[in-house]
DNA sequence: GCCCAGGTGTTTC
DNA sequence: GAAACACATGGG
């Protein structure tokens, strides 16, 4: 850690730039938990494509979803790649919500202890429990993914080898508890990592966000 | 054709 | 434990 991190003084400048996010793009709890399986590893234009066919096809329900075969579940996500491996997963999670009495019942239970009951279900490490418990609990914890360890790696704040609680503690120790405020902000470090700097402008001339670039390409 | 995307579990050293 | 691998589609 060459120096301190301002966070806070961070996210300002991405909410300026990039303006709120409106996260999560699901329309339910449940969507958002669906949603959360579906981006494993993929782009969320394909995460849609499968929402979209879930929902023609009126599955997009936790009922429905209990109900419906995994190859046929399968059929429907197919867009969003890992198909087979994520129709198991959805199944195993829809039922863990069944049978502990829906997400209503379990909207009841401590963040620590439901983010431990999501983590043993086979198909849901910390960023999808974490995604879940922020997204659709609306729970005050910090979502860690790949971008949130390269930027802020890149600028100095994390070490090479930083795990995944690591980073979240980073965060949460800096940043006042707040659900709406780590809501904003993963979804904005996501849009800063998704942006891509053209490659007619290499060194992001002029770019106000150029020291916080995420591409090693542009090291300043 | 190649690389990447809002990861995770299993296998292997 | 951590590295290597499997899982798969669609866009750039």
């Amino acid at each position: 850690m060459s120096r301190q991190a301002d966070l806070r003084g961070i996210f300002d400048r991405l909410l300026t730039a990039f303006g709120p996010q409106g996260w999560w793009p699901g329309e339910t709890p449940f969507e958002v938990i669906v949603g959360a399986v579906l981006t494993q590893n993929t782009a969320w234009a394909n995460v849609e494509r499968a929402i979209w066919n879930l929902k023609g096809a009126g599955a997009l329900e936790l009922e429905a979803l209990h109900r419906i075969d995994a190859e046929r579940l399968a059929e429907l996500i197919r867009p969003s790649g890992y198909y087979n491996m994520k129709a198991r997963r959805l199944k195993e999670l829809v039922r863990f919500l069944v049978e502990r009495g829906g997400i209503e019942a379990l909207s009841k239970c401590g963040t620590e202890e439901l983010r431990r009951a999501l983590l043993g279900i086979n198909g849901v490490g910390k960023e999808t429990a974490d995604s879940i418990l922020l997204y659709a609990f609306n729970r005050p914890v910090f979502v860690v993914d790949a971008y949130t360890k390269r930027i802020f790696h890149r600028l100095g704040h994390l070490k090479e080898d930083a795990g995944y609680d690591d980073v979240k503690g980073f965060f949460e120790e800096r940043l006042p508890r707040d659900a709406a405020l780590y809501n904003e902000y993963h979804a904005l470090i996501v849009r800063l990592g998704k942006e891509r700097c053209r490659k007619t402008r290499p060194l992001c001339r002029g770019c106000p966000l150029s020291d916080l670039c995420p591409s090693s390409r542009n090291k300043l």
